[in-house]
RNA sequence: GGUCCUGUGGCCGAGUGGUUAGGCAGAGCUCUGCAAAAGCUUGUACAGCGGUUCGAAUCCGCUCGGGACCUCCA
């Protein structure tokens, strides 16, 4: 099996991890600013590290999962006019931000619940840590390393560089050509160089979040939380901070110059951005107005969609795809997706099913290698950097051979006892544990199905088709189907 | 304009220079009262043009198309 490997933004190439503590590591994940509900492409971030962190577990990592709720600071422009997104909603909305806060908080978790995604270990918001920020700040001044200007607080890019740093290499940028590129922006003047970005912002009188400081009253800038939280409970130097690509410049790269600035240490050691969902090509964002939100997808209330699609179904369609490629969301794809989850949570019910049982038929080798196969070439997908969509392609394979016992078209003894286990325990532990995707329940309780399938065998053994029609109906209005084997009936999800 | 990514069969989507990715849809077969499910078989492919190479979807160049970041965005 091969080591793990993930894309280091950072080196602009797949490194084999290794964390700073053996068997420990360090994660941290830019979580959202809660003054809207999250689209579907925030989602896609989150899944990314859901599945990484589950994985780190899965190979015996302890993990501390770090995901901070930014709830103040992140402006909604750049310049002194620039507004505080809560502080925003909370007038237009008439309500105290921190109810804005809740309510966009308790959305994100509702959410996060329902693609299944784990709770971090530690999940700090940027308003709990105003300690910590503004002793940022003061430490940053003391270094020399930013300035007071009209109430406001800059990092000193100049500065930063002088003392031998590098400002941009996270994201390719360079200096000059940033310095030519920078446009008129409100609040120019009262910073040393265009590219200086603030770390406390002074705040108008009728600015509704603010606090004290040193420096009068104000709130941090956006990128100082993260730096505070991370540090403070992952170390001066952690193991990997990931986030969406979007976040590159100047989020991250800014992260790293107050990180460095503060500690004098790299900050992070792997860098991982995940890709941008995708909606007829383009980019979904908020700003542009083409994004999703869960609960219209879940609905199917979005005027573009034309069914519902449940919240597996849209984690499996998004694991399909590898998560540095752009992901594009259609109805025909998502369609697609739900038919093959659904192939895959009827293979899940069966499994769990299957006994193993001696016989006379010997093994057979070259099935027994595939399934062998699979099993490995899963574990090399993750590793290589989460393949998520190679590894999906091996649990079919798996599912394959699944159905094969299931439908006596293959005996158990032809695998042997022990890859036999091995299937039985991998498909459930991929699916499951490492995926984080499960079975979803479509229609009605078991007690309900078992009776009508009593009724079903009954009609069928009388040659009473037209009652036998009657049931497969009732089943199908159900989101079910009559599986009528040879040997056995059943029932599965409709696909 | 700068930096970077990308263009794969009807659709989505992996692809480390030579070996079937996978899924969905389509066609045929087995099974079936008829179906469904399941299994088996199967067609259509690497934007275009050059180059490197014994051999390129994969490397290089050019052309055309799409996109991201450079301002808030996962």
């Amino acid at each position: 099996m091969q080591p793990l490997k993930v894309y280091n933004t950072l080196t602009r190439q797949k490194e084999i991890f290794e964390p700073i503590i053996p068997g420990h590591v360090g994660l941290y994940v830019c979580g959202p600013t809660v003054y809207n509900y999250v689209h579907l492409g925030n989602i896609r971030s989150f899944l990314t590290f859901d599945v990484l962190y589950r994985y780190l577990m899965q190979t015996g990592y302890k993990v501390r999962y770090v995901r901070n709720i930014t709830d103040v600071g992140h402006l909604v422009g750049d310049g002194e006019e620039g507004e505080d997104k809560i502080g925003k909603m909370a007038k237009l909305e008439k309500l105290e931000p921190m109810e804005i806060v809740q309510r966009y908080t308790n959305d994100f978790h509702k959410v996060l619940d329902q693609f299944n995604f784990l709770p971090p270990s530690i999940e700090p918001s940027a308003t709990g840590h105003m300690v910590e920020q503004i002793e940022a700040v003061k430490s940053l001044i003391e270094k020399g390393l930013a300035y007071e200007s009209n109430g406001s607080v800059y990092f000193d890019i100049n500065k930063y560089n002088e003392a031998g740093n590098d400002y941009g290499k996270l994201s390719g940028r360079i200096l000059e050509d940033l310095l030519n590129e920078t446009r008129e922006l409100d609040g120019q003047a009262e910073k040393r160089n265009p590219l200086d970005f603030a770390i406390w912002k002074k705040a108008a009188p009728e600015h509704i979040m603010q606090w004290p400081s040193p420096w009068g009253m104000g709130f941090p800038g956006w990128h100082l939380e993260c730096t505070c939280m991370s540090t403070k409970y992952l170390g001066k130097q952690f193991d990997i901070h990931g986030g969406g690509m979007d976040l590159k410049f100047p989020h991250h790269e800014c992260e790293i110059a107050q990180g460095k600035a503060l500690t004098g240490e790299e900050p992070v050691r792997y860098w991982m951005h995940s890709n941008m969902l995708t909606v007829n090509g383009q980019k979904m964002s908020k700003s542009l107005g083409n994004s999703f939100l869960p609960a219209e997808l879940f609905s199917g209330s979005h005027p573009s969609l034309d069914q519902a699609y449940s919240p597996m179904t849209v984690r499996f369609f998004m694991l399909q795809s590898q998560y540095r490629s752009t992901l594009d969301f259609s109805n025909d794809a998502l369609k697609g997706s739900q038919k093959a989850y659904r192939r895959l949570i009827n293979g899940l019910r069966i499994v769990k099913t299957l006994e193993f049982e001696a016989s006379e038929t010997p093994v057979d080798e070259k099935k027994k290698s595939e399934i062998d196969k699979a099993i490995t070439a899963f574990y090399d997908a993750i590793n290589d950097d989460l393949n998520t969509a190679v590894a999906i392609a091996q649990l079919f394979t798996l599912l394959k051979y699944i159905n094969m016992i299931y439908m006596n078209q293959l005996a158990p003894s032809a695998l042997g006892q022990e890859t036999f286990d091995a299937l039985k325990s991998n498909f459930v532990l991929f699916f499951e544990d490492i995926l984080g995707l499960k079975e979803e329940k479509l229609g009605n309780d078991e007690s309900v199905i078992n009776g009508m399938l009593t009724l079903y065998k009954e009609y069928k053994a009388n040659q009473q088709y037209d009652k036998v029609d009657q049931v497969r109906a009732y089943f199908k209005g159900n989101n079910m189907t009559i599986k009528d084997m040879k040997h056995r009936i059943d029932w599965a999800w409709e696909e």
